[in-house]
DNA sequence: ATGAAAGCGCTAACAC
DNA sequence: GTGTTAGCGCTTTCAT
């Protein structure tokens, strides 16, 4: 059985309390009693039990994460990140994986409310804004990451998708590239905004936007490399082809880049092809791929701070929102020889 | 404030104890009472807190892991793999990620501990034996993760290593390869096991151990794809060069192949590469990938039921082993056209 | 500077 | 079938 504060109440007869403040730190005990105190956690080892300290105190210092799938290397580094920042501020991260199913992410928040996480961090599945709202509803501090919830004025801490498809799309007419193709995905803000600033490059430029060149996976739908392959073709079948395309994801870029190769196409010269998500392996490919980077560990932090300040402030505070800039990495797949 | 068992039983006029009872399945519960208390809770949106629960009854339904780095693909794929089927079994997992480094898993495990985690799965980075056994001689059940310790018999479930090595090494050989090198790791079992079978499969065939042949790189020391272009630098400067590789890992084989090409050779002509771990997007890179699959999500699987079954059982049984059995799976970096 | 009393929300054993 | 009593290990408030 573990030590507990009792046992080293008991040993050196004084009141649980007093070692009780002694362990967190409070200033009201003698100089000497401490000593003992602390003398006897460490002989004892000692280690608080977080569950009663819990259900005593109401925090748990601990902070809940729910992401659409733990595999995927943007919100694994974003666990990570987040991980590493909590923990120095004695949070611990407790991370649930949605396996993108709306129901089952719906199971996963409620079961992190129930264990009493300090503060909820949401990387939504869902596509219906509705279940959210129960969730925000509860008084658990709640940020959204990296989805935007349409409706709602929650926390939110993300890239800044309309920019990151603008920029995308200004680095492709930058190669003189003027049949531009968008391979996108849909029901989600991420995939609404990075559409939108692919529009508004080109019509900044005054290109007409051609429908025929916007096509949208529905990535629930299976695997993304293939779904992007299949989506190269359609676009290669057409009477006009893009000169470039800007995919929503690196996984549906990848499988783009197969099919353009098994249709005859180069990459970079013919079609100029970049992704968003700056996949580490992104050298490696078999077209390097250009990419936009959403600073992952950036967005990290900046969550896990807004998640400390939540919980810190009494008041529920007005919901804060914060964009990450992203930012172009050049690599073969539209241009540079090797990166 | 969210409902307790108090506002329903109040509510109702009838003792707390009994609302637990029907919320836990009890049977002695008249069928009105239970259909009253069922409906109250319904309309109360009662949710039970599991701190509460936990600190009451001693299990918390919770399996903690520590992986040594959840940006891993391999871990995150037994991450998710492992939290699906705990899910199942209304178990939550608590992740934490180690950052590769041994203290921090040293103070994840602890923390896990002080949560109370009904059983503890640990991919460990130890690399002393040592300060995993304070956490092995608690009450709390542990499973070690693809990495064994030496010495310890704890439960463990991972891949069979000295038959990944063996198989690895023997395509290669199957494929007339005689100068075959590996490229390998140090300091922990899946390292000393696999370049094991690397030996032992050349040894069968009574090729002798060429040590020129074989480096191992501090996967601390740096990114893993980079290690990989060194090491492979180094056997393309000796005089007599390898013919074919067997890398500990895919990241590593990855760079390998970037070096062999950089120096004019021809994989797999020249040389021919494999790896292990089988990354999901292997077939996409520059020259495919042939790896080794360590059947991922099978591992999850045992070691989720183990978990269990360990969680279920009162005594302390003894230690169980599960090895999964890897297998080859053929690209071009051994030979294949396309995979 | 120290501690007694009360309770966090729930479960476990035993009575009725 | 139902309820009573007694905690789980800790924190909180308020005396002393």
């Amino acid at each position: 059985m573990p030590t507990r504060l009792k046992d080293i109440a008991n040993a050196l007869d004084v009141s649980i309390v007093t070692v009780s403040k002694v362990l967190r730190g409070k200033t009201d005990v003698s100089a000497e009693t401490r000593d003992r105190i602390l003398r006897k956690m460490e002989e004892l080892n000692y280690k608080p039990n977080m569950i009663a300290r819990g259900l005593a105190s109401g925090r748990s210092l601990t902070v809940g994460l729910v992401v659409p799938d733990i595999a995927d290397p943007f919100f694994a580094e974003l666990a990570r990140s987040l991980g590493a920042h909590l923990r120095r501020s004695q949070y611990q991260l407790l991370l649930a994986s949605a396996d993108e199913s709306p129901a089952v992410e719906q199971h996963e928040i409620e079961n992190l409310l129930q264990r009493g996480v300090d503060a909820l961090l949401i990387a939504s599945c869902q596509t219906d804004p509705a279940s959210l709202n129960s969730a925000l509803a509860r008084s658990t501090p709640c940020v959204l990451l990296d989805r935007a919830l349409p409706g709602s004025n929650a926390n939110f801490v993300g890239t800044d998708d309309v920019l990151a498809g603008r920029l995308a799309t200004e680095h492709l007419l930058s190669l003189k590239r003027t049949r531009i193709a968008h391979i996108g995905s849909e029901g989600t803000s991420t995939a609404n905004d990075r559409l939108l600033g692919y529009r508004e490059a080109l019509a900044h430029r005054g290109i007409p936007a051609d429908p025929a060149l916007t096509l949208a996976c529905d990535l629930h739908s299976g695997r993304p490399d293939l779904l992007g392959y299949n989506a190269m073709r359609r676009l290669l079948e057409r009477p006009e082809h893009p000169d470039a395309v800007f995919c929503y994801s690196d996984l549906l870029a990848v499988g783009a880049i197969r099919a353009a190769r098994e249709f005859g196409r180069r990459v970079p010269e013919d079609i100029a092809i970049i992704g968003c998500g700056n996949l580490p392996i992104s050298a490696y490919l078999e077209v390097p791929l250009s990419s936009m980077d959403q600073g992952t560990a950036e967005l990290g932090e900046h969550a896990s701070s807004l998640a400390l300040q939540l919980i810190g402030s009494k008041t529920r505070s007005k919901p804060r929102s914060v964009l990450i800039s992203p930012r172009v990495v050049v690599r073969a797949s539209t241009g540079l020889p090797r990166a």
